[in-house]
DNA sequence: CTTTCTTATTGAATCGTTTGAAAGATCATG
DNA sequence: CATGATCTTTCAAACGATTCAATAAGAAAG
């Protein structure tokens, strides 16, 4: 379309060449003066200006492809979500995001959808497009050691927020699940509760158990019995909306068979919504008849209706700690990094909502009594 | 670390130079085969099977700045995304995501966390990474012609989704919020609401506007008055669940002036769930005394307490249809493309759910006043 | 007047890949 | 046996930037 003074097409952008013909000083120059190079010191300051004037001028961006390939570095980070459409993956991505950007480093994100021909895919990609470190938000573990040690072969610092691998040589950061499970079960034993629902998390997810261990913990110290018919387990699908409708379905079926329980522990806030509406399908409102706690704490968990209680992961922090680990792990020049392998353990922070309360066994089984005679 | 059997320390990956000296054939020919180049017709088979053995023993991957460099093409859509923890985003990328995924393009996405800075240092960075496209996937719309026609002075095709530009070369996909508008107030009309309340969208946001024509155009067929008290304006303030506080402030403030209203229609779903919660808070409860319609249907609408009627924005479609555009005008080659600067209007949809129901004035206020007696 | 130092700028090689042109074979055709 | 035609492979020049080593001019020092 357009075609400038000198004669160019103005689809082929401009160059350094471009500046350099324009400004009168070799290519050499140009590049030393807008990246303030060291040796920069030593150009003529009206040089510099008058450089600097022209680039602006012919609108020159460097060439990223260029720039990269001469200097070997690519300045992305790669980051592999495995499902961006949980909030959870999203609020760690924020941490991630936030923190990059007061680097020199472009996040380079890609969404697996929970697939790992995707997870391959995009991991190959990145690769190509020679990420300096990659970082796995994984929300839902279905990667297996195979694939991980995978990972490992690239040679390109690697952290892995959200999960933990059972072993492996991979470093990651993640709330402390254990001290999560306790923290949860505390609450409503506290609130009185004794007789308590659980929907564990899957089977095949390692932090399920490590959290189901800290409820047991705090089971065994305060001699809670949990019954069996009251202990259902999420079987894992990786849809969207599943655990939703896992929690719904598992908590009908609880109450079918004996609806005796005063609370009811999810193993998140998903299962949480689906058990609350459960509930309420039967008849029984949360928390007057059944306190209900979630985990996670999901950005909708407070704008729920009752808003909910939950145990707090940190996960704008997960991400902004796993920026860190890897700008590190980049600083050590691809040595054996110190902290590789580490596994970060942050703190949960129990929230307290509405969907939670003490039980009052005396006063509102009394009234309801007599409301009924 | 590991040195490999041809001496070259391994931190320097395997490059076409490589694979060449490695099965005794020049680099062009390894370029032609791996490619799968026209010419590769007539490269001997037993030759392309050694070349291929190799590299993938070396486990060559081609560099993408090298490539990229030489062939002038990035092989990567932009996409910048202004808030990702908004789920009406969140679902529009994935769209994109999908289908993106069977063309040869990546997506590179960023997110300008709703700030005009982030948005223009982004910008300037994907362009430095030469994308061939770019979708810009505004949900909260804080740029202005001023940066709009910034985006068009770099001759990268460009289409904006989930928001229109009042003037302007941009093409846009988005949902027909006239439309939309006239649903929601027919819906809620046709239950036999006739006090009904108002959140507008915030005033700077065209789209708000369409939807409001929409509303009026209803109310002027079938002649609905609408008192000023019960319509009121969000301020768009562009914080993360800012629009639930407002939308639970302002509909505190309607019920204490004159909560005489039956129905309440919010600009979009987090507004919703604040007039649910501040409907609650009054004493009301959802839809029975007062039915509240949302817009927009996000994931967690359905999920939601009770679950929210609202008005579905095809988002998934929006994102694909994105890309569609997007994938045709680079095709076009940078030429005039046809389609530049057109609108698609997506139809809206109706989704019914719990928090909407048909008024019941004579039955259920005479079994209150029978109550009370 | 030569040597050394500082200031100011540039030449040329390089990163890893692709690709049009060309070169060497092999083989049939007139 | 020259002349193409058909295969098979390679040469060498880009792409756009960075950077080391080199050049050149002037000033200061001996």
């Amino acid at each position: 379309m357009a075609i400038r003074k000198d004669g160019q097409n103005s689809f082929s952008r401009t160059t350094l060449a471009d500046v350099a013909r324009e400004s009168g000083f070799s290519p050499s120059t140009i590049s030393i003066v807008l990246n303030e190079a060291p040796i920069s010191r030593y150009v003529a300051a009206k040089t510099k200006e008058h450089i600097r004037e022209v680039a602006k001028r012919l609108d020159y961006r460097p060439d990223a492809f260029g720039r990269s390939l001469r200097k070997r570095r690519s300045h992305t980070i790669g980051v592999m979500i495995f499902d961006i459409s949980d909030p959870f993956c999203t609020l760690i991505l924020q941490g991630i995001e936030k923190s990059l950007h007061s680097t020199e480093f472009l996040p380079f994100i890609v969404d697996a959808h929970n697939q790992r021909e995707q997870f391959e895919r995009y991991l190959a990609m990145l690769l190509e497009y020679r990420v300096e470190g990659l970082i796995v938000v994984a929300n839902w573990l279905f990667i297996d050691i195979e694939t991980l040690s995978e990972l490992e072969r690239h040679r390109v610092p690697t952290v892995l927020v959200g999960s933990e691998m059972r072993s492996g040589p991979l470093g990651s950061v993640l709330v402390n699940n254990e001290q999560g499970g306790y923290l949860a079960l505390q609450h409503l034993h506290s609130l009185g509760h004794r007789k308590i629902a659980f929907i564990r998390g899957p089977r095949q997810l390692w932090d399920s158990s490590r959290r189901w261990d800290g409820v047991l913990r705090f089971a065994a110290e305060v001699g809670l019995k949990m019954p069996k018919k009251w202990v259902v387990e999420l079987t894992g699908s990786s849809e969207s909306n599943s655990s939703f409708d896992e929690g719904r379905s598992l908590t009908s079926t609880m109450l079918q068979n004996d609806a005796g329980f005063t609370a009811l522990l999810a193993f998140d806030d998903l299962t949480a919504f689906g058990a609350v509406r459960a509930l309420r399908d039967f008849g029984r409102s949360v928390p007057e008849d059944c306190s209900v706690l979630g985990f996670d704490d999901v950005p909708h968990a407070a704008l729920f209706n009752p808003s909910l209680s939950t145990v707090r992961q940190p996960m704008e922090r997960m991400g902004s700690i796993a920026v860190g680990r890897i700008l590190n792990e980049i600083q050590q020049g691809g040595e054996v990094a110190p902290g590789k392998g580490r596994v970060d353990l942050l703190p949960p922070e129990l929230v307290q909502r509405e969907s939670t309360g003490a039980i009052h066994p005396t006063s509102k089984i009394l009234a309801r009594k007599i409301g009924k005679i």
